[in-house]
DNA sequence: GATACATGTATAAGCCAGTGATATAAATCT
DNA sequence: AGATTTATATCACTGGCTTATACATGTATC
């Protein structure tokens, strides 16, 4: 039996492996994982129609009205109505929204920083040097998600 | 204002990214993440105590018991007691359940297959390069939760 | 070895976040 | 204008989590 290429295999068993801690070291703050990707999708992208939001998180329609009713509620978004297109809802995050995205940002870097303080400088550095590859990754992704 | 050391940021928002990405990627199957994250610990370790799964999935007690549940019902693991503690509650995964787990194996690494096909052969080695180091960041990050 | 405490699991009640089906309103197309 | 499509909302339901609590078994102390 050749060894067939164990790349892909080794990258898919490391990179479910650094979700799951990834998914540890996150700080909840309360909010969902959508909730808290819409929010940065909101924050870095400007306001977006509900509609364009629940494709992007792919999740349902009502899933994302809801969403965004919570999120109303809880003043990180307001519903605009867009002059455009009278049917159409524009979501925009609020400051307080945006507070939280910065802080969850800071409590995450925090918490990542004290990890990658226990590694080795070799460990850094691969990593470090690997971000623009997982950049592109992670744009090969998304670029296949909407495929 | 000084540019205080930007690499954990930066590496903060290339994981974050990252994982992002790697959620959209991870085919679902109709379990939840800690669902998933359960059963391969259990086919990666064996037989585990109900209560080590709860600390160690991170969830309460009950959740654990209530998806152990889901998972007996639905054929992927069974509870068996133990001998030495009759208290105690050892749960294992059935075939069923490690053909589960695998076969999200092997959908996870054809659709990361895919999509690293689309990247510089440059930037594949510059992801196999960090892996190692990523899988001490693994081991770290999981120290650092039991603190 | 009886009493007290600790540990392991289960049950109950409730909430949050998702789903599919369907309704309503506005825009678009003949 | 009428029909169709598009954008959002509402409803009824389910899954998966939480806290509080109960119950059974194990351990320690006197």
């Amino acid at each position: 039996m050749i060894e067939t290429p164990p790349e892909s295999a080794l990258v898919a068993f490391g990179l479910e492996r650094l979700y799951d801690a990834l998914r540890r070291l996150a700080p909840r703050m309360g909010l969902s994982l959508t909730a808290h990707s819409t929010l940065k999708r909101l924050s870095q992208l400007g306001p977006q129609r509900l509609s364009e939001l629940h494709a992007a998180e792919s999740v349902t329609q009502p899933a994302m009205t809801q969403l965004v009713t919570r999120l109303e509620k809880d003043g990180f978004a307001v519903r605009g109505g867009d002059p455009a297109d009278r049917r159409a809802v524009l979501v925009s995050i609020t400051e307080a929204g945006s507070a939280l995205v910065e802080q969850r940002r800071v409590a995450y870097a925090e918490a990542l920083d004290t990890v990658l303080a226990g590694l080795s400088e070799a460990d850094r550095a691969a990593i470090i040097a690997a971000l623009p590859a997982m950049e592109r990754l992670v744009d090969a992704v998304a670029a296949h998600a909407t495929t």
